[in-house]
DNA sequence: CAGTATCCCAAGCGATACTG
DNA sequence: CAGTATCGCTTGGGATACTG
């Protein structure tokens, strides 16, 4: 028998304890209804707070709340600046570890052009701001194996692992 | 008139209508606080019920529902099956659209060991099925630039952009 | 084992009003 | 412009009990 009945079906079921786990806990921080997108937003150069509230149609409390969140995360850096003439203003922008979220952006954008798009294709391409090609991401294996976009992938318990500390 | 009073500070601003935006569509079918985790699991090869109900600490009803959308968005597949001598039995597996989104679940996965894993290191390692070698997700451009894990990316409008429809 | 049904609660959200 | 404060409500979610 392949599949038993008392031990489950799973050998590798501890390797990932279900709170421990890294996408736990990076969605612990990110995976409300709103911080992605308001990321995305910063990601897009739209800084101050009240373009990211029009822009993302989220009440003005709750983004509040949110920027208050990402800044004490340090995913977003707030800061004042002043354009002569006109007096001081508040600016936020992503934090270099903000900025490493952008993977996780690009990745779901890409899912959503590949399945969610119109007819006409996707709403917006990201593209490199260097070279001005589109961009994607791509999963890889250490050993340089490209895995395409099912990638066969198998959780082996980290050295962070509960299990693994006898 | 535009959509703001001025003109706001962003000139892509266009390029990505907030809730037309790929990754706002992403998000509006996997956004919510269990979902990801739920796939997670079922990329792992949890495919019971009472487990998956068990390792996640979800409440019953919540992951009856989770699993049903899941179903119903074609993101994962329901099926009955026997083994001799017991009972039909339940499972559930991700479709192929679902599989897709290993690059999602890989990409929090590497932000979260990179920036919240304890000091013995991260607690999972993914690796490649086929060769054992642990994986990443990367950002690349069409011209073949690797853009590493802060990648400078523009929004432009897309084929399927609300903006672009003259 | 694999769920559905019911009940209740709390967090989160939206709308609005107010302050520097 | 850039927020905070308050309020009321809706939506999820947890716990538990029940059914095939």
């Amino acid at each position: 028998m392949s599949t038993a009945s008392a031990v489950p079906a799973v050998p590798e079921y501890g390797a990932f304890d279900s709170e421990t786990c890294s996408i736990a806990r990076t969605l612990a921080l990110v995976g409300d209804r709103w911080t992605l997108l308001v990321l995305r937003d910063l990601a897009n150069g739209v800084r101050r707070f009240d373009d990211l509230a029009s822009h993302l149609g989220i009440a003005r409390n709750v983004l509040s709340k949110r920027l208050a969140a990402l800044v004490d995360a340090e995913l977003a850096v707030r800061s004042g600046y002043r354009t002569e003439g006109s007096r001081e203003r508040y600016e936020y922008r992503l934090s270099h570890a903000g900025r490493e979220l952008m993977p996780i952006l690009l990745a779901f954008m890409g899912w959503g052009d590949r399945h969610l798009a119109g007819p006409q294709g996707p709403p917006a391409v990201a593209v490199h701001a260097d070279c001005g090609a589109p961009v994607r991401t791509v999963v890889t294996c250490e050993a340089g194996h490209e895995l395409g976009d099912r990638p066969r992938v198998r959780m082996r318990p980290g050295p962070g692992s509960r299990r693994r500390q006898e």
